[in-house]
DNA sequence: TCCATGGCGATTGTGCACAATGCATGGGGG
DNA sequence: CCCCCATGCATTGTGCACAATCGCCATGGA
């Protein structure tokens, strides 16, 4: 009984890529937010019902989710939020301060100092996390503090980079779900601002160094000691209670 | 050789996710090998024939090789091989170079040596890639050479970093089958050699050096001036007497 | 009381047919 | 002779319906 979401009658009878888009960012959004945790079940009719989108959509929308090791598709079984492993989680964030690094050496080797355009970019974006942060808007600054991260690996003109970054942000964020300790932020946006007022300076040891210690102080944050083993069914864990092994 | 394996028959009702994956493999070796040059339709009804697959499934595949920037879709016009833009390529070398200096790193510090069991699995895939380039199968040859790299990552145990450089590894063949000067082989096997030599002594120094000049060796025997462009449809260019068929 | 077995509901996987779209071609007009 | 427009064809996009499969639960026996 959806309104007129099925498809428009007269109107555009094809969609567009453009759905698919929007569903993919709102779940990834979902479960950096915490509001899908890992082991969630996806099931594809509820999916296709609350977006208000055929079942082959939401199909498609999983396979790139799975693609991109956020959900995991079992065959038969579903598609359920992914939980990663202790061992991938820290792998995430080793390749993150891999590429990271990397970014903020370009940024900073370009020149000297950035570009007054991309300079302006940073600043507009740390003023809007700054208010999400200081308007107690939780699920706003979880999604820029990632975004800040993608700006200045787009901001370093290397287009490649900044789509793995991408994904590893994503793969960090579900990690940060799977393994957070507390409840506490994905980043500290004073870290960020520190980070791109080394840049502004034009000092790019001291932006290589803060960005290396903001990615291991978001490391060191979770609770990375042996909980989310990866050989977790984890459904079986909910549907019976054999315990495998608590060593 | 044609991909049918097994299940290629009608009667079995569900095949499983085998039959994407071998699809997938071959259509990438495909491409790498230079049979699907950039450009080339991927007709959907046609590769279904040549699979002995249904439509889905090679739409399915066809959405992953899209996700991977292998090929591109455009909205109904299917899908073309795609062809990355000379600033792409130098992209791609860039971030592979970054990985997999990193992977040589993690390669020799591991304790000044390798593992015997890796070491060994290198000198038997050394053999192999020797094998091939002196048979002159040069399909295979090309095969390995990339299999070398990722064997490489594999051994370093980072599964991310592997399943990033994966991805690089196709793009690259692509950059490669796009931008050839002549048609040099992707890789030099004897370039391999002695990166494996000096990770097998334990010289991380050499090892680094030695992969990264390789690297750049084969990024400098790219064509990478001007010519293939990105906005080119080429379609336009050879009409529509193309013919995938490998045959 | 515990375990094995069979049925049942829910969910996914797949094929099919039709609609929509874009491209190429041929004819007519300037 | 060249350009523009209408028509036809090939291909993709999408919805629908059915079949296969899995997990859960009730029932029966030891």
């Amino acid at each position: 009984m959806t309104p007129s979401t099925g498809t428009g009658r007269r109107g555009r009878k094809t969609a567009g890529p453009a759905p698919e888009e929007a569903m993919f960012r709102s779940i990834v959004d979902a479960i950096a937010d915490r509001r899908l945790p890992p082991g969630t079940r996806l099931v594809e009719e509820q999916l296709a019902e609350a977006f208000g989108v055929s079942r082959a959509r939401v199909r498609r929308v999983l396979l790139r989710l799975a693609e991109g090791r956020i959900v995991s598709i079992q065959r038969n079984r579903g598609a359920v939020v992914a939980r990663p492993s202790v061992r991938e989680a820290r792998e995430v964030f080793q390749a993150r301060r891999l590429i990271e690094r990397e970014v903020v050496r370009l940024l900073a080797a370009g020149g000297g100092r950035m570009q007054p355009e991309a300079a302006d970019r940073l600043r507009r974006h740390l003023a809007q996390e700054a208010q999400a942060v200081g308007s107690g808007d939780r699920a706003a600054a979880i999604r820029l503090s990632g975004r800040f991260h993608l700006l200045l690996a787009e901001l370093s003109g290397q287009g490649v980079l900044t789509g793995l970054l991408e994904t590893l942000i994503r793969r960090s964020s579900l990690a940060i779900a799977a393994h957070e300790a507390p409840h506490a932020p994905d980043c500290d946006a004073e870290e960020h601002k520190r980070i791109a007022q080394a840049l502004d300076a034009g000092d790019a040891e001291a932006a290589e160094r803060l960005m290396i210690d903001h990615l291991e102080e978001v490391e060191r944050r979770l609770d990375l000691v042996a909980g989310g083993g990866e050989p977790i069914d984890l459904r079986r864990i909910f549907g019976r209670s054999l315990a495998p092994d608590p060593a």
